[in-house]
RNA sequence: GGCGGCAUAGCGCAAUUGGUUAGCGCACCAGAAUUUGACUCUGGGGGUUUCAGGUUCGAGUCCUGAUGCCGCUUCCA
């Protein structure tokens, strides 16, 4: 089905709409200039783009803007995004990678359904475009070694001068490009170019390398290959291969673009994809460089790819972070091409709003500190009623236990407080959330004079908000946890990996800027007892804390997501 | 000294493609409400649209030049 200029619709009949802007929202650029291509004609069986992960590593939140980007557009008009993974460096590839990148795509809410590819399936083919461009006398091997390939291609300021092989018959060419394939030439003995233009003021169009002679296991095709296809040459003629109508890219690929097109002009009939570039997400407090990442991994500056404050999707995971999080954070960036750093907070807040409306809320006490209630006996309990969620309209509840004695934050008491310390203090008052109102009565410290307990009297009639005739209203509320009830934990209290936004930067080094302070673990926390019953992976609101999520044993280990706002900790900042 | 990009409140993005007084989110400040100092709500401050020329009745938008920043000198992707 082939529209004509005049009536350039290519929906057919039944099929989603072609326009974006039918939604109402409002267009990047990136959907702008696709929106056009449509009206041209230029999109005849839907907007097809891809999601191209060399399997050399796990993916980062700066991957997940991609993810967004290259699943979102397709979806938006209606078409479908390819997962292609471009493994034509066998050396850094292998299963593994493969594997985690699926899990974490899928794991971040993307589904690419059968169009799962690789650029390894297409080797013959890009053998075969390989062999046209020689017949047509647009590439040549080339007997350079290494060095002398870069020195030979001149620097941005002086032009290259022609490798002494580039005038070979094309028969010569076909010959050594067929001994390169059957393994009769070391690695590195010669590469086949494009022969294009060595004064190019583009540096990629001076006689590119397409394929190296290099013998590596491929963890698909095994030994089947001993010359590889070089990025260039593969991934314009893959997305081609595939159908894809528009190749999302970042800005450094930029320089590309003239290649990726030549390719596509001087390889018959292979269709015109178009590569369209944006910026990546960069974010500040943490790095996304895979050598780095790299670095703190095998230098032990972090447990692993998957610690909680790594900006792996993997590390997000663990970290508690969801999946509504990340891809909140990713839409709500905007797509320019703009080197964009953006604020680390963004990504936090967009966790906090999630979850917000969907954890329940639970009581736990990080630095405990003990109450005695005196008029409450030995063996009483209360049983109060505690709103799991407030936000989610189910108004679920469960029971809390008051007894005689309980667990409180150190935070939350000062012997002397200051100036709107809405908490409790000695000789004052402060009520127990859900609970009623407590007088501090007695202060209790050891040799050292340390406080070590506090005795108190609770008011019986200032259950469920009540605050009787006569008595001064309490604006304090404070969390607390039985002591009989009481489960203890782990609990990871995780900061920013850095402590400067921008790690690295100036004449400092990644590991000047690591954030000392960047995971703190507390030992005997006290939480409420559900908690020590929750599934690992299970998200919580800390009431007054923060998001916490159940991780992985042994015993009851709760990782911080991101502590709430805390604006009282800004009021004693500024004091 | 080259080539390719980019530049609009502190940060990130808009501005009906040349048309009123340049908007939005976050951040910041103030207040309201509240059994989380959370969430929510109301209001507020903050701009020489990098600079200099030009075209036009009219320029954030078009043209010229300058400045600053990013990328390009892997047989990596």
């Amino acid at each position: 089905m082939c529209p004509s200029p005049n009536a350039p619709s290519p929906a057919e009949p039944g099929a989603e709409p072609e326009s974006a802007s039918d939604a109402g929202a409002k267009l990047n650029f990136v959907e702008q200039e696709i929106e056009k291509d449509i009206a041209e004609g230029k999109a005849p069986k839907g907007v097809i783009t891809r999601f191209p992960p060399e399997p050399n590593g796990y993916l980062h939140i700066g991957h997940a803007k991609a993810i967004c980007v290259d699943f979102g557009i397709a979806e938006k008009f209606g078409g479908h995004c390819n997962l292609r993974f471009d493994d034509t460096n066998p050396a850094k590839e292998s299963q593994e990678y493969v594997d985690s990148i699926k899990d974490d795509i899928r794991w971040l809410g993307f589904d690419w359904g059968d169009n799962e590819f690789y650029a390894s399936d297409y080797f013959e083919d890009l053998f075969g475009f390989a062999v046209q461009l020689i017949n047509k006398g647009l590439a040549y091997v080339c007997d350079l070694n290494a060095e002398d390939t870069r020195s030979y291609r001149g620097t941005p300021h002086e032009p290259g001068k022609n490798s002494p092989y580039r005038d070979r018959s094309v028969e010569e060419n076909l010959a050594l490009f067929q001994k390169m394939r059957d393994g009769e030439l070391p690695d590195g003995a010669c590469t086949l170019r494009a022969k294009i233009d060595m004064a190019s003021a583009n540096l990629n169009m001076r006689d590119p390398v397409l394929y190296r002679i290099a013998r590596a296991h491929h963890h698909r095709t095994g030994d089947t290959w001993c010359i590889y296809p070089m990025y260039d040459f593969a991934h314009g003629q893959s997305d081609a291969i595939e159908g894809v109508t528009h190749s999302l890219c970042s800005l450094e690929f930029e320089n590309h673009r003239p290649l990726y097109n030549w390719f596509l002009e001087n390889i018959d009939g292979i269709g015109s994809p178009r590569q369209i570039e944006f910026a990546r997400m960069n974010l500040t407090y943490t790095i996304t460089s895979k050598r780095n990442l790299l670095g703190l991994v095998e230098e032990g500056h972090v447990s692993g790819w998957d610690d909680p404050r790594m900006p792996t999707i993997r590390g997000l995971r663990k970290r508690g972070y969801t999946p509504e999080a990340i891809r909140k954070l990713c839409d709500s960036t905007g797509l320019t091409k703009f080197n964009a750093l953006h604020d680390m907070h963004l990504l936090e807040n967009a966790l906090r709003e999630d979850l917000n409306k969907r954890a329940d809320r639970r009581m736990a006490v990080l630095k405990p500190l003990k109450v005695v209630i005196t008029n409450l006996g030995e063996d009483e309990s209360i049983a109060r009623e505690a709103v799991n969620n407030p936000e989610d309209g189910e108004g679920t509840t469960r029971t809390v236990h008051l007894t005689r004695e309980i667990w409180i934050e150190q935070d939350d008491f000062r012997e002397e407080a200051p100036r709107k310390f809405f908490r409790l203090k000695a000789g004052g008052d402060v009520r127990l959330r859900y609970g009623y109102v407590i007088h501090c009565d007695e202060v209790i410290k050891d040799s050292s004079g340390e406080i070590v307990e506090l005795r108190c009297t609770y008011n019986p009639d200032t259950a469920d908000g009540k605050t009787p005739e006569g008595m001064k209203k309490v604006k304090g509320i404070i969390h607390w946890v039985s002591a009989r009830d009481a489960v203890d934990a782990e609990v990871r209290l995780y900061d920013h990996l850095f402590r400067e936004p921008q790690p690295g930067s100036g004449d400092r080094s990644i590991l000047d800027d690591l954030n000392p302070k960047s995971m703190e673990v507390v030992l005997n926390a006290k939480l409420e007892p559900a908690l020590g019953e929750a599934p690992v992976g299970e998200r919580y609101q800390f009431e007054r804390l923060g998001y916490f999520v159940r991780a992985e044993g042994p015993g009851v280990i709760y990782n911080r997501a991101v502590s709430l706002r805390d604006s009282w900790a800004k009021i004693e900042k500024k004091s």
